[in-house]
DNA sequence: TACTTTTGTGAGTGATTGCTCACTATTATT
DNA sequence: AATAATAGTGAGCAATCACTCACAAAAGTA
């Protein structure tokens, strides 16, 4: 991986981000990323293999930031952490993560699961803590944090500590 | 309205729900109408305007499945009722909805919160039924329902009738 | 009927798109 | 030092983009 090779990947998530996929040409990101827009095509073979060396990078990424839970033992433990995800994305991976929300959207972008051992794993904790339907609780529990997480990144969610604290309290941690 | 008017209205709106705003070309616009392009410019004035008609129209299309809602005096029946929302849209109409949704995603397009007399509306309901912080729980509740939504437009939601179950439960209902 | 307005066409516009390619500069290997 | 492989450039490509315009058909009005 060369530094103009990273230039490239940076200045296409902030752009892919900011403006959309469609909507952002590769002549935008070689300027962006101070490189001659060949260069894009000689490492990427063409913009769908760009928007792809991104995806792939950002499966670890996920997968980092849900590790911790995953691993947690104690059950209530597991729910808070999963609240507080939401809450905690800092502002310089904004990009990154409303990029992953936008390609949700995108029918281009074939979208796995890389959610589901969360959900897996807050099933668990229902399950341990008792609750009646520990599937579904988790399904909701999951829908929530992202919703919660898709608002923050559109800047539309006011009072987060007010509203964090009420769902912790409500889910009883 | 002519009738080549609305039938450009309806291809744009299937196009744009389905392959987004950027992706979808005039010319691809006017061949799935079975019109010439031409004729969208003498109609909507450029691409933009057309999207703008297909929002416009959007408005008072929301207001009337949230107007029973609002209507409504018990409160019990009235967050049954919005529960109940997303589960009872018909796929006819998953292409209107399915661009509001992209929409939302657009920085290009200003979203104004179209919902916000649904909230206020469950935040009485909530405080009616003594509920210690209704505003929260009608943000938290309104959150729930776009998700549930979004994932039926998505076809990710499976055993719908139990979630359904599963939340009205949830409240009491 | 004569005239005006609106609706509709389709070829044509310059600009931009994603991408190629011949070429040079740099780095790695022998 | 000579050679090979990789990194990087930028002009140029056909295709497509949103949009215009001169014109014809249709509809409305007198």
């Amino acid at each position: 991986m060369t530094d103009k090779q990273e230039k490239i990947l940076d200045a296409a998530l902030e752009l892919f981000s900011k403006e959309g996929y469609n909507a952002t040409s590769t002549s935008k990101i070689g300027k962006k990323a101070g490189v001659s827009e060949g260069l894009i095509f000689r490492h990427f073979t063409n913009k769908q293999g760009l928007l792809d060396a991104i995806v792939k990078s950002a499966e670890s990424r996920i997968a980092t930031v849900i590790m911790p839970i995953i691993a947690e033992t104690d059950p209530k433990t597991v729910l808070q952490k999963a609240i507080e995800l939401p809450f905690s994305v800092k502002e310089s991976e904004f990009d990154f993560w409303r990029l992953q929300f936008k390609l949700k959207w995108e029918v281009a972008y074939n979208n796995p699961q890389k959610m589901q051992p969360l959900i897996d794993k807050l099933a668990w904790a229902f399950q341990e803590l008792a609750y009646e339907n520990p599937k579904l609780e988790a399904v909701l529990l999951n829908q929530i944090i992202e919703s919660i997480s898709s608002e923050i990144l559109k800047g539309n969610l006011k009072q987060q500590e007010a509203y964090k604290s009420f769902l912790l309290l409500k889910y009883k941690l």
